[in-house]
DNA sequence: AAGTTAATTCAAAGCGCTTTGGATGACTAA
DNA sequence: TTAGTCATCCAAAGCGCTTTGAATTAACTT
């Protein structure tokens, strides 16, 4: 069923239904009435390439998904971030449209699509510390907006991000409150830019309170379970070992927790772990009284307000770049305790 | 850069140039190359809409993405799932486009995406036991492949599944043969198929073995860390416990192992554990040495198969339904061993 | 030299929609 | 009456592509 058929059935033009449906004033209610009634009678419904064709405007957001091709790793937040953005594009009759790519193929990516028209706008993922897809996507005039920042980018951009630095700082002075000074920072690939500024933040913390950080207990690395196994299990094995560890992710403090248990020490009691907590729907952070003390932020929440930004700024292409830094809870759980005398 | 500058640039129809670039032997190999390098040049891509309209096909699959309303819940797999699947249409220049939705608008969204004329087919995301979509679908005539199958359907249709039945049936027999007896089943929503299956497949085994099964050591629920640490956490403390986890996931064993590890016992020595590993990029178990025994199936596997699947029949829409049925490897990690005497 | 055939190229229609620039008729105002 | 104003509706152009049917040229036959 198409507008054809349809006004051809209704006895009116193209334009008028078109115009009925799209609740343009030059009709009369009587015949807008009629036709939203034929309309759902038949089941149409605008073919979305045609009326992009003829708008210009595709009605549809870009999120391109780099796998990293050494680990085939996809980011476990994905499905969460997706879902909250998801929702506010069915609300505003956008589609979602996902292209995944390996490692330094997105700026092909996001060409291809603004060439073919087959976006309105997309959302960047992960931003790096210098951050080349920012200077490119305003080079060719996509309109776009990060989840995340990039700390080395000085220009003025669309973005939605938590605050990494001062959560980890409040998570460091967590744990120096209770005690801990050997504390171990598990964090992501620091030139990804959250992980960047959890380090600051761990650092700032350390500083001012005069106390020295060892770059020893510093790790890095992508947020498996496993990573949080290994380097737990060498740091408590070995001598001078850390009493806390500061996670960056809940996968990962898993397996801090695995290394703990199996040394058959007790979390919280001989080691203490708190870890940011990105809330997500599969990972529940206990029930009533949480697993790990964590500083917490849902990121399905993040996907909704990244949304939102992007549509805004499609819907007014002179609106000024929208910022919104979000605070993370800190979530006192099981994992802490005082440091053993 | 549209079709129409090009060839102005070049002197050459649209008609000519548009052959030379889709690759139609009517055009001289001379021409054909200075269009390229033209197209090249200029950084020209057809695009996507104008052409679909006039092809009538749109070049995208469709996935629709459920969230329960209650929990909010999205499949953790569902991002390794996507990447195994975005892989594939890439390579066949196929656009994804991702639609969520809460609970029970699945139909609605697929009709949409007919009627608008947004996808030539789609994915079908975690079949129930009776699925109303398949029969939907096919009424409605749209292309599709299920990931997964539905017991109660006996109509014929692309799927891709893994072996469920048979993968805990050798997993309950591999529990058996290590003595166990009191095995407890901490399973997926059972109104799902691929938990309905494995069930068939544990009491299949036990029956088969002459062991009676305890219903009360049976669980459904959706596979959260949580879950399964709260199940187990009661079934270890009450009387009776059982000797061994039958896990449906690896998060879910997770909590599994934590409850065990709350109550100072052993995984592998006082308790066993013997899961199903979607192999989860950001959850790789275990290095070398796996942590849970498990039985071992890609996730992103699938995905691609699935894709690959969908194409081929919207390729050649005479094509008959294919199936593909994938065996879970059996792999052995630190998280079983013999009952205790 | 005239007639065929093959190799290239092109003009124009059409995909299904939105939107511009009128028409048409009813009604009001002068 | 005549002009002007609304309120409705419509024909047709245009979005950027593919594809049909035809034209043009070159090459080959007889």
């Amino acid at each position: 069923m198409n507008l054809k058929e349809l006004s051809t059935i209704l006895g009116l033009s193209q334009t008028t239904v078109s115009r009925a449906l799209n609740g343009y004033p030059e009709v009369s209610e009587e015949t807008r009435i009629k036709v939203q009634k034929a309309a759902e009678k038949h089941n149409y419904r605008p073919n979305t390439k045609a009326r992009s064709l003829a708008t210009g405007r595709s009605m549809a957001i870009g999120h391109v998904i780099p796998v990293s091709t050494k680990h085939e790793m996809v980011n476990p937040i994905f499905g969460d971030f997706i879902s909250g953005a998801g929702e506010v594009y069915s609300k505003h009759g956008y589609d979602m449209v996902l292209t995944v790519v390996e490692d330094k193929g997105e700026e092909a990516a996001y060409r291809q699509m603004q060439s073919r028209g087959s976006v309105d706008g997309v959302v960047v993922h992960g931003p790096l510390t210098t951050e080349p897809r920012i200077d490119f996507l305003r080079k060719i005039g996509l309109p776009f907006a990060v989840h995340g920042r990039a700390s080395g980018e000085n220009s003025d951009y669309n973005w939605v991000d938590i605050n990494n630095r001062r959560a980890f700082h409040r998570a460091t002075d967590f744990l120096l409150d209770l005690g801990h000074r050997r504390i171990a920072f598990i964090n992501g690939l620091e030139y990804m830019d959250f992980a960047y500024r959890r380090r600051e933040g761990f650092i700032e913390a350390m500083t001012e309170r005069g106390v020295a950080y060892d770059p020893a207990l510093m790790f890095s690395n992508e947020m498996t379970e496993d990573y949080g196994y290994e380097t737990a299990m060498t740091l408590l094995r070995g001598e001078n070992a850390p009493t806390a560890f500061l996670v960056s992710s809940m996968i990962c403090a898993l397996g801090v927790r695995r290394a703990i248990e199996d040394l058959n020490m007790k979390m919280g009691r001989d080691v203490s772990i708190i870890t940011h907590d990105d809330v997500l729907s599969y990972m529940p952070n206990g029930k009533d009284l949480p697993i790990f003390t964590s500083t917490r932020s849902s990121v399905r929440q993040a996907g909704s307000l990244v949304a939102e930004t992007l549509l805004a700024q499609i819907a007014d292409p002179l609106r000024k770049p929208q910022h919104q830094l979000l605070e993370a809870e800190l979530m006192v759980g099981q994992s802490t305790g005082p440091v053993k005398a």
